[in-house]
DNA sequence: GCGATACTAAAGCTCTTGCTTATCTATCCG
DNA sequence: CGGATAGATAAGCAAGAGCTTTAGTATCGC
């Protein structure tokens, strides 16, 4: 499987973690530094530092740092490539119940046809 | 970090791998047997069944076995909750960043009648 | 019945993840 | 300057993920 989705990938590893899902929930109320996104989490900062690495290299976070604070914000547009993997799947499979739909539409009509030809 | 989002943990774990995501790319097109999943993974069968396993514990696919031949489908609504986790995240974003537009034209507007009162 | 088909189960091996503690480097401020 | 703050780096370790090969067990079709 070459790994040509790689950035879902990132994305979607992530995202399978619940401590990096609070992270992402934090930063959706807005830009926070380090210790900020540390704060609720029992953990050690290295380890919360660590988690922050997976979200940047997944691009799911960007983050700049001036002075000694470093701030972390959401990128919205990472978010959306991995949403958009999952919609369009969702999709596919509703056009394909739809067209289902119709076939078995058309099946029952045509036996109810052959029903008074008989 | 309280595992109460585990079915979110599980999904997205599920989406991270490339190769199952080929899988559920299949079977958006329609149910498939375990044979016609390994077919295009060049991959030996029971690596297969394992990302398929992945896959069923995470509640994004599901399967049933007649005779010998087990055959998977999509379960569109765990497909379902993975999107609506993202999609919460990207509107609270848009919400925000609403807010802040509305916020800084009250401060353009506030800033003009200053220039005009000084 | 018997060979081929379609999976299933188990063991083992390597590489990665998710932490930890300990140590170190910058910046800020009184 | 010097202590407190904010973060970075490194080493180590237990558990899990992602394969492999090997060896099964049911069905199916002649």
């Amino acid at each position: 499987m070459l790994n040509y989705g790689a950035p879902l990938d990132l994305a979607f590893q992530a995202l399978a973690d619940p401590t990096r899902r609070a992270m992402v929930e934090r930063l959706v109320k807005g830009p926070a530094s380090v210790s900020e996104l540390k704060a609720p989490i029992p953990m050690s900062l290295p380890a919360v530092m660590q988690h922050l690495a997976v979200l940047e290299t997944s691009g799911l976070v960007v983050s700049q740092k001036s002075g000694r604070v470093r701030t972390c914000s959401i990128n919205p547009a990472a978010l959306a490539e991995a949403e958009r993997w999952i919609t369009e799947r969702r999709l596919e499979w509703e056009r394909r119940l739809d067209r289902l739909g119709e076939y078995l539409k058309t099946l029952e009509s045509e036996g109810k046809s052959d029903e008074h030809d008989r």
